[in-house]
DNA sequence: GCGGAGGTAGAGGGATCACTCTACATCGTC
DNA sequence: GACGATGTAGAGTGATCCCTCTACCTCCGC
C-alpha cells in the first residue's frame, strides 16, 4: 500500500481540484483522502495544511506530467509541452490553475503565495531548459500561464495559439 | 449620491477584490458595501447573487480602464492595451483575474461560468477590434490572460513580455 | 401634515463548520 | 502473548455563517 500520507494528499489533491478550495468540508476531504478524521489531522493539524498538502502533491505531479520523456530535438519540445499541457487540462477536473486558485481563495495566505511562486518558478525553469531558450523563462512562463487560463474557453484551440506564439519565440534571438 | 444598486456593488467588487470570495462573511459585506443588510439583500437576495452584481460592476470598469481613449494609431495600441493591465494589476487590489478567482472559488456555478465566458469574449473581441487584429483573438487573448496571471510575480518584466509577443503577432499574417 | 417608498439597526434561528476527544481495532516485533 | 505504533469510528463543542424578521427613521410629493 501507498504510505499513508501520500494517499492523503492524492485524496486531498483530487477533492480541491474538482470542487475549489472554499466548498469541501472537512469530512468531505476526510472521506476523499480515505482515512479517519483523527488520522487525516495527524498528518494535515489544520485545514489550511490540508490545502498545502494537496498542492505540494500537485507540484509534483504536474513536473512529472509535463517534462518526463521528452523528445531529444529541442526545436520538438515546445509543441509537446503545449500539449501535454493541454492533456493534463483535459484529464485532471481543473480550471484554470490550481494554485492561483489556491491564493484567490485565501488571499491572506504567505504560505500558499511562496508556493505559487515556487511552483511558476520551477515550471518556467525547466521549461526553458529543455526547449534550449535560456534567458526566455518569462515568455514561456506567460505563454503557459495563457494557455493554461483560456484552455477552459478554447480547449485546442488555445493549444494550437500557444504553439503559433511559441514559434515566435524562436525567431528574435534575444530581448 | 450614487444610487444604491452602483455603491452596492462597486463596494462588493472591492471587498471581494481585497479578501478574496470565501473570507468575508455577509455582515462584512454590508460593512463595505455601506449599506443595511436589510437593502444588501433587497438588491442581491443571497450570497451567490453578492459575487455576480460584484463581476458585473467589475466586467463594467474593466473595459472602460482598457479601451477608453485609445489611440488612432493602430499600431501602438497593443502595448498601450498591456501597459493599462500592468496599471490595472497595479492599482486595483488583485491576484490574477477575479473572474476566473470566482469560478475557482465555486466551480459549480453554471452563472459564474457563464460570466466568465461573457467577459473573456467581450475582451478579446474589443482588443482584436482596437488593434485591427481581426482573427486573432484567442492569440490576444492568451498574451492578456498569460500577463494578467504572470503579473503578480514578475510586475513589469512580465508587460515587457507581453508587449514582446504581441509584436510577433503582427509579424506573421495568417495562422 | 400625511402617507408611502426606501432606508437603518440589530437580534435571533437553524444549520454547518473546524477541530477535539474517548474508546476500540489491527498488526508487526520481540 | 504482551506491547506500542498506527489506524478507525463517531460523538461533542463552541464558534460562525447565511438569512429573516421586527421595529423604527427620513425624506418627498401632494
Amino acid at each position: 500500500m501507498t504510505d499513508t500520507k501520500t494517499k492523503i494528499a492524492a485524496g486531498l489533491e483530487q477533492a480541491f481540484a474538482a470542487r475549489g478550495f472554499a466548498e469541501p468540508s472537512v469530512e468531505d476531504l476526510r472521506d476523499a483522502a480515505g482515512v479517519s478524521l483523527r488520522t487525516l489531522y495527524k498528518y494535515t493539524p489544520s485545514r489550511a495544511d490540508m490545502v498545502l498538502a494537496a498542492l505540494e502533491h500537485r507540484h509534483e505531479r504536474y513536473l512529472s506530467h509535463l517534462f518526463n520523456d521528452l523528445p531529444k530535438a529541442q526545436e520538438a519540445v515546445l509543441d509537446v509541452l503545449f500539449e501535454r499541457v493541454g492533456a493534463w487540462m483535459a484529464t485532471e477536473t481543473s480550471h484554470g490553475c490550481l494554485f492561483h486558485g489556491a491564493v484567490a481563495a485565501d488571499p491572506g495566505s504567505e504560505g500558499l503565495r511562496a508556493l505559487l511562486a515556487r511552483h511558476k518558478a520551477e515550471v518556467a525553469r525547466r521549461a526553458a531548459a529543455a526547449t534550449g531558450l535560456a534567458g526566455r523563462e518569462i515568455d514561456l512562463l506567460l505563454i503557459l500561464e495563457g494557455l493554461t487560463q483560456a484552455w477552459s474557453l478554447h480547449r485546442d484551440t488555445a493549444v494550437t495559439s500557444a504553439k503559433r506564439l511559441g514559434h515566435g519565440l524562436r525567431m528574435n534571438s534575444a530581448a
